[in-house]
DNA sequence: AGGATTGATTAACGCCGTTAACTTAACGGT
DNA sequence: ACCGTTAAGTTAACGGCGTTAATCAATCCT
């Protein structure tokens, strides 16, 4: 059955075709749902093939994240062309939210699944690109907002500033994620929560 | 080897040994270590048998709660003894990040995992005890303080302001349990995150 | 034509949660 | 005293998982 000699090409077709068969059971039912031997049942393929093009499931999925994650760059970029620091910082929160809540899968498997200590010191630095980039923007903004003179005269540690913007966004998004279904709480809207989260950290931050 | 007829005693001797190996499993290295074979081991009986006492994995994960959540609504309850509303909101959100990162493998469980829809509805009503009463107590608290008139006028929606402050400190909490290994930030204090969240959001909510 | 190589496969290992079938010891009743 | 029932265990097994090793067939190169 190996009909074979694939140019560069085909290999990269077949590496697609597995990231989109990968990245459909992933987004619908999330990591776990995404067994190799799935991916393989719906692409037709053996599991163990898969190893022929990626090193393990950890590789696969940094490939999937790698992909879309494009598209959050690319909304980050125009955010950071907004003059106003202040205004651009709403903005970037807005777009963090934003992907969080249209990728729930994504993000869970980012910023919500804590990686062993092992895994992470291994790891060759360029891995967490969006992650670290994201930040790394977050805390330009910051910086932009500090030395415009915008925060209150009290709050002077750039970074710590930046993790509990981080933090605001990230608890009403996380929340959202793993509690939609609990109907013990009476949701008030998702919309309504990403902005009075805003609106509290702003008026927190910011100088009057 | 079945040396038969347990005592009511006897079994929930059993009951709470196998419990307390699973928590050991728990604690220290999260759900997923927790199998039925390892705890089976560690207490010297087959796996099989820890299903003559809990129907299933969940059910003892959830008598693993139970029993770890008394000491929280025992701290929740001193705290519902502060008379000042606003302090005593202020106390409630403390005590809750105190909870969540001393018990960082419980929290995961509780407010970082979701629960499929499905294995929701099934639930007889009194089974999140703990996450409900924790959330109850927080409308009760936030209730009172827009009851005393403390909040900002333009907020008036209590479950509103109870869900951005819950997820304010699930933000700090859950972030850092994700990320503590992460070493591509540059973490601030974890007590002054959770310092500065209360403090932001106390001063975006309440009225100066 | 024949060996090396490539792209695949199947078998297998060791984990997991869980169910079914079986064993063995103790008790109750006659 | 015996026998059947039952309680408390056990082992075997199922189907799933990620992953590795061994194998197989088709093509390419010499």
């Amino acid at each position: 059955m190996p009909p074979k000699v694939k140019t560069e090409q085909e290999k990269q077709q077949l590496k697609t075709l597995i990231i989109d068969a990968a990245r459909d059971l992933f987004i619908s039912k999330g990591v776990e749902a995404m067994s190799m031997r799935q991916i393989a049942k719906q692409i037709g393929y053996s599991a163990t093939s898969i190893y022929l093009h990626f090193t393990d499931k950890d590789d696969l999925l940094r490939a999937i994240c790698e992909t879309d994650c494009i598209a959050l760059a690319n909304t980050f970029e125009g955010v950071m062309k907004i003059t106003d620091p202040v205004e651009r910082m709403v903005a970037l929160g807005q777009a963090y939210a934003d992907f969080a809540l249209s990728h729930p899968n994504h993000y869970r498997l980012m910023f919500m699944t804590p990686r062993p200590a092992a895994a992470i010191q291994s790891d060759d630095a360029r891995q967490h690109s969006a992650e670290q980039n994201a930040y790394l923007l977050l805390k330009t903004v910051v910086a932009a907002v500090y030395d415009a003179k915008r925060f209150r005269a009290d709050l002077t540690d750039v970074d710590l500033i930046a993790q509990t913007i981080w933090a605001g966004m990230h608890g009403v998004c996380a929340l959202h994620i793993t509690m939609e279904n609990d109907d013990w709480v009476e949701w008030s809207g998702l919309l309504e929560r990403v902005h009075l989260m805003q609106e509290v950290m702003m008026r927190g931050l910011i100088r009057e």
